[in-house]
DNA sequence: CATTACCTGCAA
DNA sequence: TTGCAGGTAATG
């Protein structure tokens, strides 16, 4: 999905929904749904619930429902959005997986292409002892040096694969993950058991920088995804390595190189970004 | 560690 | 037709 900036970016539209007040929920995709029995159980239970909070953490937006949260994981394609709305277009209707509909009309629509997504809908205690919860690390965003350098201490290996690992660090996806090594000027495959200290400080103003850089661009449009209100994000006009192999590196000229990196397609400047 | 599976769509 | 895609879980 969506990484961290693409869900901050849903969970800031998707604002307007506090106050409303659930009327039902549809689904025509069963294996995306969790704990919850079915999508007519979520209907029952969430009907007259009122929508009171929503937040996010890592990759996962929660919405509470009077104390039952519904959580969305967008996983690769999928992409969340208010309706109806006169820019919704016909092509932001298809897929659409499941649907909660609201007592003014409003709908919050699901739509996932590769059906990787996933909703849990139950009580908080039931969402915290699913594995992806009762695993996942810190928010990303505001992680303090200390904490950052802590845990990126505590394993061993390839730099790239352990800022990605969600229960490290929640919210790091491909796109952020190759952004802030370029900042940092580190090679992706650097075990971190080799970075010094000055190395991790750059790794950890480079994250902060990429992640709010890529919040104020309203995140990435590359495919599938984009703002619940139908909007693209921006962070593409401004990626520095991620998608651009054989362009010039924005720092020194040499061209950007497509390596492979934990199983993930990764860019890098081959200058900028060398093993120590 | 790497590989595969889950799915669909799109570009080379 | 093949390969690749923002993620994660389940396997060797």
């Amino acid at each position: 999905m969506p990484e961290l900036p693409e869900v901050e970016t849903v969970k800031t539209k998707l604002k307007p929904l506090i106050g409303k007040i659930a009327s039902g929920f549809t689904s025509s995709w069963p294996r995306g749904l969790k704990i919850a029995k079915n999508a007519a159980c979520v209907s029952r239970n969430i009907k007259g619930r009122k929508v009171s909070k929503i937040w996010r953490h890592g990759k996962a937006l929660f919405v509470d429902f009077s104390g039952r949260l519904m959580v969305f994981h967008l996983r690769m394609s999928g992409r969340l959005y208010i309706a109806p709305k006169r820019n919704v277009i016909d092509q932001e209707n298809k897929h659409v997986r499941a649907t909660v509909k609201f007592t003014d009309g409003t709908e919050l629509r699901f739509n996932d292409p590769r059906k990787f997504g996933v909703i849990w809908y139950g009580s908080p205690e039931e969402i915290m002892k699913e594995s992806y919860f009762s695993t996942l690390g810190p928010d990303a965003r505001g992680l303090r040096y200390k904490k950052f350098e802590k845990r990126l201490r505590s394993h061993r290996g390839m730099v790239k694969p352990l800022l990605m690992r969600q229960n490290l660090f929640a919210g790091i996806g491909n796109i952020v993950a190759d952004e802030t090594l370029w900042e940092a000027g580190i090679h992706p495959k650097e075990p971190v058991e080799r970075l010094k200290m000055a190395d991790i400080k750059k790794l950890h103003s480079a994250l902060k920088k990429v992640l709010e850089r890529g919040i104020r661009a309203g995140g990435t449009t590359l495919r599938d995804w984009k703002h619940p209100d139908g909007t693209s994000g921006k962070f593409q006009d401004y990626v520095k390595v991620y998608g651009r192999k054989g362009g010039r590196c924005l720092r020194c000229g040499s061209r950007i190189q497509r390596i492979v990196v934990g199983n993930r397609g990764t860019w890098i400047c081959p200058k900028c970004q060398k093993i120590k």
